[in-house]
RNA sequence: GCCCCUGUGGUGAAAUGGAUAUCACAACGGUCUUCGGAACCGUUAUUGCAGGUUCGAGUCCUGCCGGGGGCACCA
């Protein structure tokens, strides 16, 4: 039982021994740790029911706690404040084991909410022949952190997949490539030129098909094609762009730190979206209309869409019809399926999520779509103008460029300062999306995204770092010490697990981000005041807690799929 | 037109219905520059507007205003 559980339970106890009505209690920390570690506002709420004024109340409850818990040793005192708050102020003593146990305990911070849970993660699903662009950043680093503190607690987690491989884009690429076939780029080429190439058709394909009736008939047809797989020409210059988008891709995610365990295609994954629509007709759910079949979304308050075109081909929501029922067909006894995408998706997926419903009551409940912010751009203008997109990868790399410059001085050698400028780089992205709500937009600009300073992932790379560069000069972390002066770091840092548990419940990392932007404050105030070597009696205690501090930080990142590096 | 999301210092964000609204950036001023300066300390708010619910509202409800997104064969 951790500290908060006891203090709860002791609460509860004591409003029973009081006889007073049974009511939730909850404890939080208070904004100021002047007004103590844990706050409980019980009082607060059973004032009226008890008749009695909240502060009398409270005093009341705040005795009787006195006697139950008043004289353990976590406790230093139990105050009465403001309104009515019950305040609990912990012990140096229990600090001192906090610190303890973070540094003998491997599992430190992990809980058990997910325990025994099967999640299938969805997320990142790029489409092939076009450029893999920061929303893919986003949902990748969204997914990714989720998938991370669901592991941290318990759960069995899948990761999966879906990049977009068939469809009117590609045969809009396709399109332009036919037209320039001479240019197409060698396969010893680069990869970034080759993809770059087919970004360029895709754009190309795409403008041609708005503006030219002849275009758009040849591109029909191109599609109608790559469905049947009719046309031995067309089939050749797909499968070599698909394969060169997918390699592309998955240099992306090793850079990233993401592996899936599955990737499902959209090409997979349409005949069976089909089959369970036109399964459906007579029941009810799907209507023809116009020669296509649709979910008629207005009866249930929501969108009508088409599933499957009078082309006869599936649309996106047939397919992902097939991949969702697919998912729990290759997964049994999945409790959780989670589909990552931008938040301009959200209504499409509660039509999808009813449709899903209507078919499988069980995969309808399960599924859950998360939709992040967009990312705009401060300047868009600008880049409009210059006709420079800034593509996710054309961001990894510059953003590497500059850490690069910055340490080019360290002595460092070139393989060391490349690996950090890799690290640096994605933690410094991925930060800044997970520094804030997911459902929030971000707005781009390029010289804060990238900022090394203050709220930035390279800030709390960079204190890791500092903390392990002065463990680097010590032995092995004795334990046996006690804290004598009290220090806000080792206040914060018992908190972590509580902290993940939040996160893990709320589906939030960003509660993580702003937790590390403290604890790493605190170090590096700490740090700045307090000598840590050679710091006489105190000097055992304080490497204790710069241990425990590169610790939790370490497992901290890890969380937001940002690496420590020891050195930057 | 209908629906969904959103509005917090100059800027970007945080805050399970709780106390004096927190953090960072920018600006200004300072520390230190012997454990890594990507550091540390200090100074700057009518939470869009108006009602309501509540002991208590940035948070919940209603209306209005502003911003973003979606609304039949794209993904």
């Amino acid at each position: 039982m951790n500290i908060g559980e006891k203090l709860s339970k002791a609460i509860t106890e004591a409003i029973s021994d009081l006889k007073l009505p049974d009511s939730a209690v909850s404890l939080e920390h208070p904004t100021e740790i002047s007004m103590g570690d844990y706050s409980c506002n019980v009082a607060l709420g059973l004032a009226k029911k008890a008749g009695m004024k909240p502060k009398e109340l409270a005093e009341r409850i705040s005795e009787k706690l006195t006697e139950k818990i008043g004289q353990i040793p976590e406790v230093e005192k139990i105050e009465v404040a403001g309104p009515g708050f019950i305040n609990f102020y912990l012990s140096l003593s229990f600090l001192g084991e906090s610190i303890k146990a973070i540094l003998a305990d491997e599992k430190f911070g992990e809980n058990k909410i997910y325990e025994g849970k099967k999640v299938l993660m969805e997320y990142t699903d790029p489409n092939a022949f076009k450029v893999f662009h920061i929303g893919h950043l986003m949902s990748n680093s969204i997914g990714e952190s989720i998938s991370r503190v669901l592991q941290f607690s318990g759960a069995d987690v899948v990761r999966i997949c879906y990049p977009s491989d068939i469809g009117l884009h590609i045969a809009k690429a396709v399109w332009a490539i036919r037209k320039k076939i001479s240019e197409i780029p060698k396969d010893e080429d680069p990869i970034d030129e080759r993809t770059g190439f087919l970004g360029k058709c895709y754009v190309e394909g795409t403008n041609a098909y708005e503006s030219d009736s002849t275009a758009k008939k040849e591109i029909d047809e191109i599609n109608k094609s790559l469905f049947e797989k009719s046309d031995d020409n067309i089939q050749a210059i797909y499968k070599k762009g698909r394969q060169w988008s997918l390699d592309h891709f998955e240099q992306i995610y090793k850079k990233l730190g993401t592996k899936f365990d599955r990737y499902i295609y959209e090409s997979e994954v349409g005949k069976k979206g089909i089959e369970i629509v036109n399964n459906f007709i007579d029941k009810g759910i799907f209507e023809k209309s116009n020669g296509a079949v649709i979910f008629p979304g207005e009866k249930y308050g929501l969108h009508t869409r088409v599933f499957i075109n009078s082309a006869g081909f599936p649309t996106y929501e047939a397919k992902e019809v097939g991949l969702n029922v697919y998912k729990f067909e290759q997964y049994k006894g999945v409790d959780e399926s989670i589909i990552i995408t931008g938040n301009e998706q959200n209504e499409y997926f509660q039509v999808l999520q009813r449709v899903l419903g209507l078919i499988d009551e069980k995969i309808g409940s399960r599924t859950k779509h998360f939709g992040h912010g967009m990312l705009r751009f401060a300047d868009g203008k600008m880049s409009s103008r210059t006709g420079k997109v800034i593509t996710g990868e054309s961001l990894l790399k510059d953003v590497e460029k500059l850490v690069w410059e910055k340490i080019a001085n360290r002595e460092l050698s070139n393989e060391e300062k490349q690996d950090i400028s890799q690290k640096v780089a994605v933690g410094a992205i991925r930060y800044s999306i997970l520094r804030q709500a997911k459902t929030g937009n971000i707005v781009y600009d390029f010289s804060k995204s990238i900022s090394f300073e203050g709220d930035s992932g390279p800030y709390l790379q960079y204190s890791y770092a500092r903390a392990a560069s002065i463990l680097r000069k010590v032995g092995a972390v004795k334990s046996d010490f006690e804290i004598k002066n009290d220090n806000f770091i080792a206040r914060l840092l018992y908190r972590f697990g509580e902290v993940v548990s939040r996160a893990v419940t709320e589906h939030e990392p960003h509660h993580i981000a702003t937790y590390l932007i403290n604890i790493a404050g605190a170090f590096n105030n700490f740090y700045a005041n307090n000598p840590i070597l050679d710091s006489g009696e105190e000097e055992t205690s304080r490497i204790a807690l710069t241990s425990a501090f590169a610790k939790v930080m370490k497992k901290g990142l890890w969380l937001l799929g940002i690496e420590a590096p020891e050195k930057m």
